[in-house]
DNA sequence: CACTTGACCTGTCCGC
DNA sequence: TGCGGACAGGTCAAGT
């Protein structure tokens, strides 16, 4: 999925959807995608109110009032759907992807106390959710290797570079998605903001200047912002918590574009493999 | 440690 | 229309 942008736009549309509602009863298939007990399920999950809805990177954290959070990562497919009354589908969107759910790729369902309910669908199954104390959270492993925020408005350009120099052997795409370095950086808007940087893939950490980090950093924060605005990005399968798509491949430059015209110069787009990854350019724009 | 590559899954699309 | 292979918004555990 799901990048930082697609991340940010459900826990936003969560937000204003479930705050408040409490948990009825909750069902799931595999223990990989919800390593909890039932014993865990049966203290910590049913009858809980959800009391906030957070982001960090691209983890999702529901917080319950029994002093523990919901932890979801989409990865690639995931989805969080909210459904408003289950018996009659008020409030459902009439969008052809969400038209009947359960569906063959929900892996877990929350039923709420009023009817509503909440889908995670993952057709590929990479996704998992788990059930955790609250206060735990930082210390978990993935918190504690994450890099910052890229839109927090504390995060400098200066700060930015200095992040990359764990990765100075390595391409700026490589890098990019490491996310260790940055939080949040997926195929989409690596490619996106490279383009806008005028940066080809592999250039190598070490051979950046300050001026082209700087600029990588702002084009970075510009297109992840302008993707939050227009509700991240659907290739295929992303929607947000109410099934519907989001528009930024509408306005996309070279994502998912060979063989269009360069928006900048008109040059042909090109598809590459960079850090093993489908990758897209403007061979003009972008030179090694 | 830093870096690269394959594995994890299912579905779809493209070429024969 | 069928079948094989490549590929897909992301991490991880291995390998070098």
């Amino acid at each position: 999925m799901p990048e930082l942008p697609e991340v940010e736009t459900v826990r936003r549309g969560l937000s204003s959807l479930i705050i408040g509602k409490t948990i009825k009863s909750e069902t799931h298939d595999t223990e990989k995608g919800f390593p909890n007990t039932e014993a865990d399920v049966r203290s910590f999950l049913i009858d809980a109110t959800i009391i906030d809805i957070r982001r960090r990177a691209k983890v999702l954290m529901i917080d319950l009032s029994t002093g523990y959070s919901l932890l979801i990562h989409l990865k690639m497919t995931g989805q969080l759907v909210f459904v408003g009354d289950t018996r009659f589908g008020a409030g459902h969107p009439n969008d052809s992807l969400v038209n009947i759910l359960p569906d063959k790729s929900t892996r877990v369902t929350v039923q709420f106390t009023d009817g509503s309910a909440l889908y995670f669908n993952d057709q590929r199954k990479f996704g998992w959710v788990r059930l955790l104390p609250t206060i735990e959270i930082p210390n978990i492993d993935f918190m504690q290797k994450v890099g910052p925020e890229p839109l927090a408005k504390e995060f400098t350009a200066k700060e930015f570079m200095q992040r990359f120099s764990r990765r100075s052997k390595t391409n700026i795409k490589a890098a990019l998605l490491d996310q260790s370095v940055v939080a949040g950086v997926g195929n989409i808007y690596a490619d996106e903001s490279l383009w806008g940087a005028k940066l080809h893939p592999q250039r190598l950490v070490s051979s950046l200047s300050e001026q082209e980090f700087e600029t990588l950093y702002n084009e970075l924060r510009s297109v992840m912002n302008i993707a939050i605005e227009k509700g991240g990005s659907s290739n295929h399968t992303y929607v947000n918590a109410e099934g519907k798509k989001g528009s930024y491949m509408n306005f996309a430059r070279v994502f998912r574009r060979e063989g269009l015209a360069c928006p900048r110069c008109g040059t042909t787009i090109e598809k590459m493999r960079v850090a093993g990854r489908g990758t897209h350019i403007c061979p003009y724009c972008q030179q090694l």
